[in-house]
DNA sequence: AGCACGCCGACT
DNA sequence: GTCGGCGTGCTC
């Protein structure tokens, strides 16, 4: 008997090995085997018997029975595909760390999911949605899954579902044993991150998304895939329900909603905080608070209730100091993004640069700048201001405290009396087709973090934005329905895909000529769009790193993966390491 | 002669 | 990704 092994290898082919007699394998089991010189543990995807001659022999099982189902399998192969990685790199990240060798456990072999009946996903967005969540999984006793975007959510759900956890936060030791005891039906409910994405439940099962519009659900490296994609598939494989949860959810998702292959239970309208905004037009050089701001900052102290200031930095991209006008590509309508050494303006996504113009087109105006503020000048700036306020970026016992966006992740809903954002322009201006989406979503996070009786001030020169007015009137499908419209016009996802390709070279000459090699591979193709080719980071520094765009229709992958995969396992010589990444968060 | 380094293929 | 083979060229 031979066994087709993967590893956590960019590599796109199976090793095989000689099966010792004895030893029983299925699909879906770990193994150590020799790979190299060394024991390695890989993923047996096929059995099969045959001319074992010449083959190593597997060394041992590292459980006795599959980690993985037939159908986890066939779902990692499809994120393989889909985010043009190798199945083994897809799959190894996909599973609980393997036990000391030797260390005996008692384990169960992997639940096979019936194919139940497909019924939509659920988008829940309304205001009581976690708690619907709750009795969802309480008042039933299917087996539950529920991926969450960090281990900070991981800890907090696990509690407040009394389940099982899966994610890296918890004891290696822990994670397998809720791995196997979520697969035999021991434990009802589990809570992880997205290396729990392929655990097998016993049918039929209930899975669920938290903060479905997240990055943080694609972060860097395999498996180099949005849990929200993996996580529909799954459900779609297998017929569980799916529950994908967020107040402000992805615009790909509300266009599934849209086109009628999301359910969207209506939400009641409830009470919404006032929404203000402060025109900061020539105001802020000096002082980080506008009058607004600064009376919410009073009252809310007085009455007891702590403050957060947002601040975002400035950086990027530039915008007239008199009219607010921001310098965008005019072919992609993203910031254009100011070089490092300020002499030039490029476009992230088709690589146009041109130099930095001397006055506003709009009105003339001779001051265009990147400015922002960062929360140490802010902060400094604050305490003058209110000398006798605890102002802190820590936000344990202060009363206005200072920092970034993620200071509104995972804080309970109404716990702040006010937010402001002493610069929203610095969201606006990320050059980056979703700047007016996460936006958006942080001005909401906004006004549940402050609860119907708080004030959230906007300081910004654009206070017409889509994106504040629709905070500010609690109108989802306005916001929706203008930011579908720029992206169906620009085409941007969920119209088209984008793929970046990118080369870190060890020299420059090598880095420019892999990334043109890599372009030359993807430009034979019909039916995309191949942007030009950029250097990363400061130009003319010695540039190692250079990436270009692609876009494409829905199945690019499909599309790219007979050229780029290919050329991206071999072309890794000393030139350089090419990177593919399917569907770019930033 | 002996060894350090770096290029490059191979890993079953 | 990681390892080692082997060629080049340098040093003790």
């Amino acid at each position: 008997m031979i066994a087709d092994v993967v590893f956590d290898l960019p590599l796109h082919h199976p090793f095989s090995y000689l099966v010792p007699p004895g030893l029983r394998l299925s699909r879906g089991q770990r193994v150590s085997a020799p790979l190299h010189g060394r024991q390695r543990v890989g993923l047996v995807v096929e059995l099969r018997t045959g001319d074992a001659a010449g083959l190593k022999p597997i060394q041992r099982a590292v459980e006795p029975v599959p980690i993985l189902s037939a159908a986890a399998l066939a779902l990692g192969r499809w994120a393989a595909e889909e985010s043009l990685s190798s199945l083994g790199s897809t799959l190894l990240s996909l599973l609980p760390p393997p036990p000391r060798a030797g260390a005996a456990e008692p384990v169960a072999p992997a639940a096979e999911p019936h194919h139940g009946a497909a019924s939509l996903p659920e988008l829940w967005v309304g205001s009581q949605r976690e708690a619907r969540l709750v009795d969802v999984l309480a008042g039933s006793s299917d087996a539950a899954l529920l991926i969450v975007p960090d281990r900070e959510s991981a800890a907090r759900w696990a509690k407040r579902l009394d389940a099982a956890r899966l994610d890296s936060g918890a004891p290696d030791a822990d994670r397998r044993a809720a791995w196997f005891a979520a697969s035999r039906g021991r434990a009802r409910v589990v809570v992880g991150a997205r290396s729990a994405l392929l655990v097998p439940l016993p049918p039929p099962a209930t899975v669920a998304l938290l903060d479905e519009h997240d990055a943080a659900h694609k972060p860097p490296g395999a498996p180099r895939l949005h849990s929200r994609e993996l996580i529909i598939e799954r459900a779609r494989l297998e017929g569980s329900r799916l529950l994908l949860l967020s107040p402000t959810p992805s615009v790909e998702s509300w266009w599934r909603a849209d086109s009628g292959r999301f359910l969207r239970p209506a939400p009641e309208p409830g009470p919404w905080p006032e929404i203000l905004t402060a025109d900061t037009r020539g105001i802020l050089r000096h002082h980080p608070l506008t009058l607004p701001l600064t009376r919410a900052i009073e009252e809310m102290t007085r009455a007891g209730r702590r403050v957060a200031l947002i601040v975002t930095r400035g950086g990027a991209a530039l915008a007239c100091n008199e009219c607010g006008l921001l310098l965008r590509c005019p072919e992609c309508g993203i910031a254009l993004a100011l070089s490092r050494d300020r002499q030039t303006l490029g476009c992230r996504l088709c690589a146009r640069s041109e130099p930095v113009p001397d006055t506003c087109a709009g009105c003339g105006g001779h001051v265009l700048s990147p400015f922002g503020w960062d929360p140490e000048r802010v902060q400094a700036s604050v305490i003058k201001r209110f000398p006798r306020l605890r102002v802190s970026r820590d936000p344990r016992n202060a009363q206005v405290v200072v920092g970034t966006p993620t200071l509104l992740r995972n804080i309970p809903p109404g716990s702040l009396g006010g937010v402001g954002f002493v610069q929203l322009d610095g969201l606006l201006r990320l050059p980056d087709f979703r700047a007016g989406e996460r936006a958006w979503q942080i001005l909401w996070a906004a006004a549940e973090a402050v609860g119907p009786r708080g004030r959230v001030v906007v300081q910004t020169l654009h206070p017409e934005h889509y994106a504040v007015q629709a905070a500010r009137a609690q109108d989802r499908d306005g916001f929706y329905k203008q930011e579908l419209r720029f992206r169906a016009e620009l085409g941007y996802p969920p119209f088209r895909r984008l793929c970046v390709v990118s080369v870190r070279g060890r020299s420059e000459a090598g880095a420019l000529a892999l990334i043109a090699e890599a372009h030359g591979v993807v430009s034979g193709l019909s039916g995309l769009t191949v942007y030009p080719a950029a250097p990363l980071g400061a130009p003319g520094a010695r540039s190692s790193r250079w990436s270009f765009t692609i876009k494409g229709p829905t199945e690019l992958p499909r599309l790219l993966a007979p050229a780029l995969v290919p050329f991206a396992e071999r072309g890794r010589r000393q030139a350089g390491v090419v990177e593919v990444e399917m569907d770019p968060v930033s």
